[in-house]
RNA sequence: GCCCCCGUAGCUCAGUGGAUAGAGCGCAGCCCUCCGGAGGCUGAAGCACAGGUUCGAGUCCUGUCGGGGGCACCA
């Protein structure tokens, strides 16, 4: 299926093209033509205001013409499309197009018969994609907040497959840090425990100890599988455990919500390789690197407190709009995150993708800048690193904000939250918000299986589709060789909106926005309940050929909700 | 103090510079002997404020006020 708005764009084009060769229209610079939906449905089903932006021009303004006139010279020029039933200009300029009915009742047999292709749009075709997501280091379970930009990663990849693009999915992670070096020392301390040792439990404020119960599950485990072997043992074997483990809870925990990713990223490779010093290398042959206590022009106070440390590696970040220059090796020559995050964006944009995507939470929010800094030290095309930052997610229980801290071990985890709700649920209300807004995720609402509940609203849609087909075959009803063009006003309704689906594809991946296909879903299940409410397919009144052609609809629209569903990555149920 | 995001209906949120700003919940009424009851119909109610750009601004720009986040030789 093409997209519709480019459809009517081209016939606006040809048309355009042809008054100007007649002399119907004088020359000018094409502006880009934008073909709309409009709201009200005696606007018809697409609508342009083309002629307003070309009575807009100079030239075309300094001959006064009126935008009224070039939109009835457009629609004089159309040439005929069997999509098309009818075109009108009307003031101040816009130009409408109504679908042919026929067409679009035939429709049902293209939906059909592209199935879960239906709207696979060919503008990623041949191009690679990668969005990195999640990409949390392994120091503890993944919580609400965290989830959301797996939410969002992932289903940025189905979009993007569904544009035709390629698509990998990368978690990039970090085992390497302090951050690990405590989560070893916290197992440590709680394997000394369940041997018996006497250990002292650090305190909850001590921000060195992880108390999450996993890490005691752990210690359990680790004394079974191997005694007392470790008991005088360092933080390392504890660190190489609990990181196994995280990970396998981690991955499965993705794996319940459908996230899948393709490469897991060790930041550590960067090292090994010796990227990380290759990319200092760089910066410092192309002059963005000195070496000082403090930043160039500190103030006096800073100097001060700088004059006994030893001297960094500073990163002139300033030369490319940063607000100060940032510190990428420490005075005790180990690098900051800064180093590394750099050579990695150099390593994948070196990996010849055609689209890249990072999702980051709004608390790194500052970050990505640096590394687009470098990056564009070293020579390349920041640009082509496309990151949408979310904003935080605040979770709601009866009424107030609850906080969340995994070191204190009293968060949400993603894990809890599945199990009091489902996957489903928590896919669509993660992704029901654009990224740009905070997001309340009540908890209580969530948990209750209401119609207060959008997800069930939508899938109910899919199951009355999948229920009405069952019973149709129970009775032996058959929906082959169904004439289409026996139905409906209210079918077409449907019809109109599923044919859509590509827009919000096209929309939702240009602008990197996916909380559009969970507003289309809910708009398109809108649209499908009151007609499954009167259109009947298996009611005494009801001819057999009718009913044959509303089966037939069922189906395409069965297969509208499942493509939808899917693209979102929650399952298309049968039955509730 | 500086940077980023947000202020749209009582609440939670949509709205790619186009025509009369939408949805869900809540509230007030109502419908359905169904292939669905996690259903359907109707109604009240809104763009924080002030300038500007534009043929046209909820949308872009500036400022004010309000809310959230970030500003380490941590990641």
């Amino acid at each position: 299926m093409k997209l519709l708005t480019t459809e009517h764009a081209r016939l606006i084009a040809e048309a355009i093209q042809k008054a100007q060769s007649t002399g119907q229209l004088p020359p000018f610079e094409l502006p880009t033509i934008e073909i709309r939906p409009p709201k009200k449905a005696d606007q018809g089903d697409y609508a342009c205001a083309i002629a307003m932006q070309i009575a807009a021009l100079a030239d075309i303004k300094a001959a006064n013409t009126n935008p009224f006139d070039i939109a009835t010279t457009i629609v004089q020029n159309l040439p005929a499309a069997g999509f098309v039933s009818r075109v009108e200009a009307v003031r101040p300029g816009f130009i409408n197009f109504w679908l042919s009915e026929e067409w679009l009742k035939a429709q049902v047999e293209t939906i059909i018969a592209e199935d879960d292709t239906f709207f696979r749009l060919d503008k990623g075709l041949g191009k690679r994609a990668q969005v990195e997501f999640v990409s949390a280091n392994p120091t503890g379970p993944l919580h609400v907040g965290r989830s959301r930009g797996a939410m969002v990663g992932d289903t940025i990849a189905r979009l993007l497959e569904a544009a035709g693009y390629a698509v990998e999915r990368e978690y990039y992670f970090n085992n390497a840090g302090v951050q690990m070096v405590n989560l070893g020392n916290s197992l440590r301390i709680r394997y000394l425990e369940v041997l018996g040792q006497p250990v002292q439990i650090p305190a909850e404020d001590d921000t060195t100890f992880y108390q999450g119960v996993y890490l005691q599950e752990f210690a359990r485990d680790l004394v079974t599988e191997q005694g007392d072997a470790l008991k005088d043992a360092d933080w390392k074997p504890f660190k190489e455990y609990a990181e196994k483990r995280m990970f396998e809870i981690i991955r499965g925990t993705l794996r319940r919500v459908n996230v899948v990713h393709d490469v897991f990223f060790n930041e550590n490779s960067l090292y090994e390789s010796g990227a990380v010093w290759e990319t200092l290398a760089a910066l410092e042959k192309a002059g963005h690197i000195y070496e000082s206590a403090t930043r160039e022009n500190a103030d006096a106070e800073e100097i001060e407190k700088a004059q006994h440390m030893a001297p960094a590696k500073w990163f002139r970040s300033t030369t490319f709009g940063d607000n100060e220059d940032r510190v990428v090796v420490k005075n005790d020559g180990n690098p900051t995150y800064t180093l590394p995050d750099i050579a990695y964006h150099m390593n994948k944009l070196g990996r010849g993708f055609d689209l890249l995507v990072n999702i980051l939470g709004a608390d790194h929010g500052a970050q990505y800048k640096v590394v687009q800094y470098g990056v564009k030290a070293l020579g390349m095309d920041a640009s082509k690193i496309n990151v949408v930052i979310i904003q935080l997610v605040r979770m709601i229980r009866d009424g107030k904000e609850v906080k969340m801290s995994t070191r204190r071990g009293d968060y949400d985890t993603l894990d809890d939250l599945i199990d009091q709700t489902s996957p489903d649920v928590v896919r669509y209300i993660l992704l029901a918000r654009s990224a740009d807004s905070h997001l309340n995720f009540d908890l209580d609402l969530a948990v209750k299986q209401s119609n207060d509940n959008p997800v069930y609203y939508v899938q109910n849609a899919h199951v009355r589709c999948a229920g009405i087909l069952r019973e149709a075959g129970a009775r032996g009803l058959s929906d082959e060789d169904a004439d289409v063009q026996l139905l409906g006003s209210a079918e077409q309704r449907f019809l109109r909106k599923a044919l859509e689906l590509g827009e919000v594809i096209d929309v939702s991946t240009a602008l990197l926005e996916p909380h559009r296909i969970a507003f289309y879903a809910h708009e398109l299940a809108g649209i499908f309940h009151p007609i499954y409410d009167e259109v009947r397919a298996m009611h005494g009144d009801v001819s057999p050929e009718v009913a044959k052609a509303r089966l037939r609809f069922y189906r395409a629209a069965q297969v509208v909700f499942k493509r939808v569903l899917n693209l979102m990555g929650m399952s298309a149920p049968e039955r509730m």
